[in-house]
DNA sequence: ACAAAACTTGAGGGCACCCTCGACTTAGCT
DNA sequence: AGCTAAGTCGAGGGTGCCCTCAAGTTTTGT
């Protein structure tokens, strides 16, 4: 339901690229709280020029992330097509962290509700799907406690966004531990 | 090394008690990056005579948190008396984060480094030594996992802030997990 | 009861961020 | 080339927090 509105002029699309590439590198590297200021000044462009693009800060994450929140359905898949549920079901946890640790503002994402950017909510569900089914066939397959819910795992990934965000050397480690206490007894 | 100057007289030493009392239920309640100005509305005094008692929110935070850091202290003992290793470990854990999840200011305190409050570091440092002495002996006892640390429980420690400050209902299953993990193998 | 010292007060300056809007500039059509 | 809709610009108003300081008030010692 794209409003298919007469086309962007061709300087103001070339703005809107330079904005998305800052956004998308400053929201990268230093979380979804840059100042816009920042981003427009990182962009070459006017903060005016930035709110006529995109009024809001959440207009901005959602014209960025859905693209980037693609990569959780990659490795949604590739878990999936994993033959041993429970090892399917540790590598989609190993990968999920190592793409929050490469993104600080997929880390962010991942962490806090954001509730005015549907298409990153939706982004959000589908991975969770994936791991809704993941934990089911590790539980079924023995490997994984039969306690285990989706709401723990949510608590994982915002306890792992914290870990990640202050001591990025060590999230691999800190997860390894957890995962062992995953195991059925 | 306390600056015997003379006295406070009567009013001001009121409002200092006034203040301290409101930054200790708003530290608690809503962590320690309140506005000033709110701890000072809460004690009913203007913003000058809190910035005239404690110059900055350190010197604040310094006047009320070694007591209530005394209380690590007090589970640290607890768990050194108990003779099984291992359970005094886990004990420790619980009775830590149960002391964190009471108070926001400490849940911040423990998940930061406040550098300007030498104090509350000092008392962090009494803390470790505590838990540095509880891995030792429970990796000794055989039931903890030989390889951890106390950077372990440092990062631990930042995680178990975030779930309580997100999750306040959750803290003790994810702490379970694992624990569990840190079983010797 | 008085004066000096101690203390309190809150308006206000500074800063960082948010966002708007009227005046200017430019792409793109004819 | 000239017109106009589309786009750009950035000063500036709003908010929330920080902290200071000159003027006024209260305590306390004599």
């Amino acid at each position: 339901m794209v409003t298919a509105s007469r086309p962007l002029r061709a300087d103001a699309a070339r703005n809107r690229e330079k904005l998305l590439a800052a956004a998308t590198a400053l929201f990268a590297e230093r979380g979804l709280d840059v100042p816009m200021e920042h981003i427009a000044r990182h962009a070459e462009v006017s903060i005016g020029t930035l709110y006529k693009n995109f009024p809001t800060r959440e207009e901005l994450v959602s014209a960025i992330f859905p693209e980037r929140l693609a990569a959780l359905d990659v490795i949604g898949d590739k878990a999936m097509a994993d033959p041993d549920p429970w090892h399917a079901f540790v590598v989609y946890l190993d990968d999920l962290y190592a793409l929050q640790a490469e993104d600080r503002g997929l880390n962010d994402i991942l962490a806090r509700d954001l509730p005015n950017a549907p298409e990153v909510v939706s982004a959000c569900h589908r991975g969770a799907g994936h791991a809704e089914i993941l934990i089911t066939r590790a539980i079924a397959g023995g490997g994984l406690r039969p306690d285990y819910s989706i709401t723990d795992m949510a608590t994982l990934t915002r306890a792992m966004a914290q870990v990640i965000r202050d001591s990025p050397g060590e999230w691999r480690r800190f997860l390894s531990i957890y995962v062992e206490g995953l195991r059925a007894p």
